[in-house]
DNA sequence: ATCTAGGGTGAATGCGCTTTCAGAAGAGGG
DNA sequence: CCCTCTTCTGAAAGCGCATTCACCCTAGAT
């Protein structure tokens, strides 16, 4: 900048505001520092521009790292239909930039390995305006100290810091109207409901909403998920789905999974056992994930608004920013039944 | 930073050291320092770090904004199927992240609006380390002038800049193995290739390939594709494949489009018109989308292997930062054919 | 007890830009 | 032709951190 400057016969300061506010400099003078600073290569240092400023024009977004970046090539082999759809965070993203790009914001992505000052988190947050979290992706206590800092807001996930902005989607709702659905427009009574780990908000929420259905309905109301497993994967979900089955004269009518990998695994499970469904057994999922649409018979499901939660993640940040007292936001995204065959809608 | 040193009772030197290189520093002040750092709800400034060590830790992407944000909204209505289906550009993000992620840096995405210093493209440029640009994004003047500052690779697109690194996928050589399949394996001799955008280079290679395979059967060798539409989309392809159909006597015994959208609006046409794939014309597409193996037939296409652009992008920022003298290197990634059904292969 | 290493710490400088605050240069009006 | 009012431009003071250099302290060697 002092280089074009000097080439230019200019001070830095005019300079300065040829980028920041090209009207206020004479437009002859304009011109042949915008010369200058062609022949000499000049790029506008952001990080200079960001400390004196105290503005970045960027916002950030911080995800888990599900899968490791090593491993990934296994899990592609593993399944092609997979390997083209989108992620949950590549929704995420995908939402942020486009709600970003409309505001002028570039947008930073990092998948936090860990916590800690040495953490790509730590990076992101000495380096944006404000970010977005996914749930159980940085540690409370970092986002504690940071969220003091700058606005954060937090998806998917329950409000861990109540300063702080956040967005769900309607886990409950949507799995209440599924089972609703289930019950009352195809006349099932024995439903089994598949969790995954009690840790997840996402698969307990979901687990009130099949209850509340259950009560609604006059049915027994019980106290935990049928069963629970680990992982929530594909695997998990067949082997559930076979442990139901084999649990003879209480064989349900349905089987309701916390999501939808689960589900699928357990439709190639039931397949495997000659077991029909939905005509001997109505299957369900959660997320609408791409592959719940592909698969035989196709995968009656709640569809998450994926994208709108990135969206509206940078609404609320570009809010906060403009009105950094306001009252924090409480955000409830709508989720949509999807019926489809396996429920016996097909 | 000054608060922490001052309340922790050292200086700021001190504090400096705790974060960049804590083993420097007795256990019992770095306690101290991190303490009070969490007390006071210090966040570390990336932009001051940035300008005093000449390093930000992140590299960027410029990508284009095909999609209108506004317009997004439509899109999807449109087309179920896409729209949870990955985009080029979805992909090349998920790539240079996971990559980036291995060398420990953070990603800055931006689609490029257009160029001139006020926009995002001079933001990323101005933030990063080293940045990938995907052709026909940023205008070549300004990639001139960044260039020259910063590493910067193109991708997918002529080398315009001949100091730059570029990645290219095996367009030529791909569209040639398809050909060459559907000449010697399928015995067709009468294929119509239906080109794009003549500025578009990645079409351009597909017909030279095309062109290539027609030379090795002793086939009449075409100046130009049979047909160019404007768009390269669905609708278009549509028409180009009636337009073909209606030319009477030189109906053509398959028709090689130079994309996966194309192609598949094409199956939609004929089997309206009540013209049946493979049977009496093999259809063909270019990309390898997601799509293309759920239409019915499934698309003969050719799958590029887009993510690890991506990934290659950002081992060649990382190796040129760690040798910026080294000459520009230029990669071709190879291409796979998928044979499906509408060849005759399924 | 004296000297020598080294590890640990502080003072000071500069990274490249934004932003007042004044001063200089034009534009009108008398 | 002089004076006042704008419009433009320059000087200078940071923004928050990394880093060099010098210094101090402690521990082991003599």
């Amino acid at each position: 900048m002092y280089d074009v400057a000097e080439r230019s016969g200019v001070s830095i300061a005019t300079v300065s505001r040829v980028y920041r506010n090209p009207d206020s400099v004479r437009a002859g003078t304009r011109e042949r520092v915008l010369e200058a600073a062609r022949e000499l290569g000049y790029v506008p240092s952001g990080n200079a521009r960001g400390l004196a400023s105290r503005t970045t024009g960027v916002l950030g977004l911080c995800f888990p790292d599900y899968a490791d970046p090593e491993a990934e090539a296994d899990a592609e082999t593993d399944s092609g239909a997979d390997d083209a759809a989108m992620l949950y965070s590549d929704q995420i993203i995908r939402g942020m930039e486009r709600a970003a790009r409309r505001h002028g914001y570039a947008l930073l992505i990092a998948a936090s390995l860990q916590g800690g000052p040495e953490s790509l988190v730590a990076k992101v947050a000495g380096r944006v305006d404000g970010f977005a979290v996914l749930a159980q992706t940085v540690p409370t206590e970092d986002l504690d100290v940071i969220s003091r800092r700058l606005p954060v807001v937090m998806l998917a996930g329950p409000r861990e810091i109540d300063h702080l902005d956040h967005i769900v989607v309607a886990n409950a709702a949507g799995e209440r109207e599924l089972a609703r659905h289930l019950i009352e427009d195809h006349g099932l009574r024995r439903l089994a409901f598949v969790g995954g780990d009690p840790e997840s908000p996402d698969a307990e929420a979901r687990f009130r909403g099949f209850r509340d259905a259950c009560r609604d309905a006059g049915l027994p109301v019980p106290d935990a998920p049928d069963l629970r497993t680990g992982m929530m994967t594909r695997a998990e979900g067949a082997r559930a789905a076979e442990t139901l089955l084999d649990r003879g004269a209480e064989r349900p009518e349905a089987m309701v999974f916390a999501n939808d990998q689960m589900a699928v695994g357990a439709l190639r499970a039931l397949e495997r056992r000659g077991v029909r469904v939905p005509e001997d057994i109505a299957v369900t999922g959660f997320d609408g994930i791409p592959l719940s649409r592909i698969v035989r018979p196709s995968l009656t499901t709640v569809r998450q608004p994926i994208r709108q939660l990135g969206e509206q993640a940078v609404e609320l940040l570009v809010q906060r920013l403009a009105d950094p007292s306001r009252d924090p936001v409480s955000l409830e995204l709508p989720v949509a039944l999807a019926r489809r065959a396996s429920c016996g809608c097909g």
